[in-house]
DNA sequence: ATTTGGCACTCAGTGATGCTGAGTGCTAAA
DNA sequence: TTTAGCACTCAGCATCACTGAGTGCCAAAT
């Protein structure tokens, strides 16, 4: 899509009027709030070129224009001019972030607070994806008979644990032993690559009988294959029910509806980081999705900005707004990426 | 409130026509649905005289009757007859609580999960308040040099654990040690009565250099409070906008708002139980809120129907309902009791 | 003393009607 | 190619009248 300058010019300033005034914005309003060299007749036929290529469009005859997705599109893509935070803006934002910090999960709680109470909007994070890694710990600690504590130690320093069942006459002894053993034959095997058969043969030759054994087995099975699982943080679903854009109660409770379902959100985020690595997009910017193209039930006003942050030299997760597909893209695409800077600097300097 | 038996069928007669249209229920349509043997006449009249004791209301002149808070009190006091739930809703909840489930959080997951599928409403469960109980093990795993992982476990199997940052050259035997030392020390200490003073003394005379020790116990001891910590689920906000009741914008968004908050949400539960324990209420049954008693912004259209479940002997925990405060009273609290026992039931038998 | 039929009154909700103003598209002149 | 001018459109708002379910109250009936 290539436009001449000034069809640019006023695509851009249709964008930012309406995003400012939440309302069609005419030929008139137009000429008025921008310095054009031109009379509005001349907008007028400039903007109907502009809705024949599909960049706008007429709520209805007598109003004035909107962006249509696609010319969302365009302008995220090549005219907005980029945003710069505010100290204030900034400080408040680390506030936030560093607020009372132990564990990245901490961390990212904090930082999906701050980046909806700063952008208005839900926010999300997913904690990092562990595809690459490796087991480097497996304890396994008696709770009381019957009942045991699996923690898995992980590459990068990422904990899990799980409280298991296993026989009840089992000693800590015993469990003990296997624990060391699966530990000693799986230490540095990528957490794919283990399997319920790569974990009974790490343990063969034990003293503890086999029946017993597979039960053990088998727990510390799930719960290693339970670290793989990804959690998702959402934050501020209630901010959207403030915004014009869903001041119609059957849009806003569309969209709760399907922001409540955390798998489809975390799904879609998946979707949208695979779709940029596949496009070389990976750029260590942001990405953005826009109305229709979320194919997610009752998100076709919304847009969502994304982005990776990064947790040792392996590990990288997500984190990123939901919001009104005619939000401030600018805006908020710096204070996304300002949390993400944030983020990335306190995870490495908690793992100093 | 003592009202003659005819009074006492006219409330509640206006109670359930309300709760199930949502429309304000005039003389003539009361007469229509109920087999009253006076006129439309006399009906007005106990109406207008239930009206001067404060238990109904007119939204405007002309409209039909209202119950007012003191009216659903009345209600749910001494009027309402018990529901019985179908064995398909019976079935219903129980397949969703015993779905997949390996621990107690798993079993409050599911059972809000449940609770809210059913009604319709918000619902709500808190971790069990661990006061009374007492330390049986403190362990420290080395994670990585400068890391490592406290695990806390209480009396009823309750096990709590988190990440702390310990001196970088410290090794695995000096943490081990001083664990054993703490353990040793404070076992079968109730929870509330460890403090930093306490674990201090617990590893006098332990050979890691005192300096060092300060900051494990300090670690340590943040660990344990942070055991005592109430974790509040809260599931199915997004449900109350298909609610006639939140059909405004505006009351939807601040309760949205409000629900938001969880501290708020969990304190004022903690309070009701309080309040209940103190008037000797806790006859294991349910306990309710309407309406204005409820002292939360955004919350006076609603009400809570809670209740108490166990863990173990020694400890409980709430999970109950926030829905419209017109709703179908013994129909909820015949479902947060069977959902409290059925949860108490699974409990049980997963620390059997 | 209570119940009831009758009646005048109230008022939210609905639908018809008309006006306004910001917007449009088109045409003809610059 | 741009612009002034003009006829046209239509959402939003205000006004107005009508309807019907509801009320309170009074006087007669039980």
């Amino acid at each position: 899509m290539s436009l001449d300058d000034r069809k640019k010019k006023v695509l851009q300033a249709i964008v930012d009027d309406y995003v400012s005034t939440y309302e069609p914005v005419g030929s008139k309003s137009l000429i008025e709030r921008h310095n054009f060299t031109v009379s509005s007749a001349t907008l007028r036929n400039e903007m109907a070129e502009l809705e024949k290529l599909g960049l706008i469009e007429k709520p209805h005859t007598s109003a004035g224009r909107i962006p249509s997705d696609k010319g969302y599109r365009e302008y995220v893509d090549s005219l907005m001019h980029p945003d710069i935070l505010t100290l204030e803006e900034q400080e408040e934002i680390s506030f936030r972030i560093t607020d009372s910090v132990h564990e990245v999960t901490d961390l990212l709680k904090n930082a999906t607070n701050a980046l909806s109470e700063s952008t208005g909007f839900v926010s999300l994070a997913m904690t990092p994806k562990l595809n690459g890694s490796f087991l480097t710990q497996l304890k396994m600690l008696m709770i009381e008979p019957g009942k045991a504590l699996v923690v898995v130690v992980l590459s990068a320093g990422v904990v899990k644990d799980k409280v298991v069942r296993i026989p009840n006459f089992l000693t800590n002894e015993q469990i003990m032993q296997i624990s060391s053993a699966v530990e000693k034959n799986l230490y540095g095997k990528p957490l794919d690559e283990i399997t319920l058969i790569t974990l009974a043969s790490s343990v063969k030759g034990s003293e503890v009988p086999e029946s017993l054994m597979n039960q053990v087995i088998y727990e510390a099975y799930v719960a290693i294959k339970q670290a793989d699982k990804l959690d998702l943080y959402l934050e501020g679903e209630h901010r959207m029910l403030s915004l014009p854009d869903f001041s119609e109660l059957g849009r806003a409770r569309d969209l709760l509806g399907t922001l409540s379902h955390d798998g489809m959100v975390a799904g879609y985020v998946n979707e949208i980081e695979k779709s940029a690595e596949n496009m070389g997009d990976k750029n260590d910017s942001y990405m953005i999705r826009i109305g229709q193209e979320i194919a997610l039930e009752g998100l076709e006003d919304c847009s969502f900005v994304t982005t990776t942050y990064n947790v040792g030299d392996t590990l990288s997760g997500n984190i990123g707004v939901i919001g009104p597909k005619r939000m401030d893209y600018s805006k908020v695409i710096s204070q996304v990426n300002f949390v993400r800077k944030k983020l990335n600097d306190e995870i490495k300097r908690l793992s100093e």
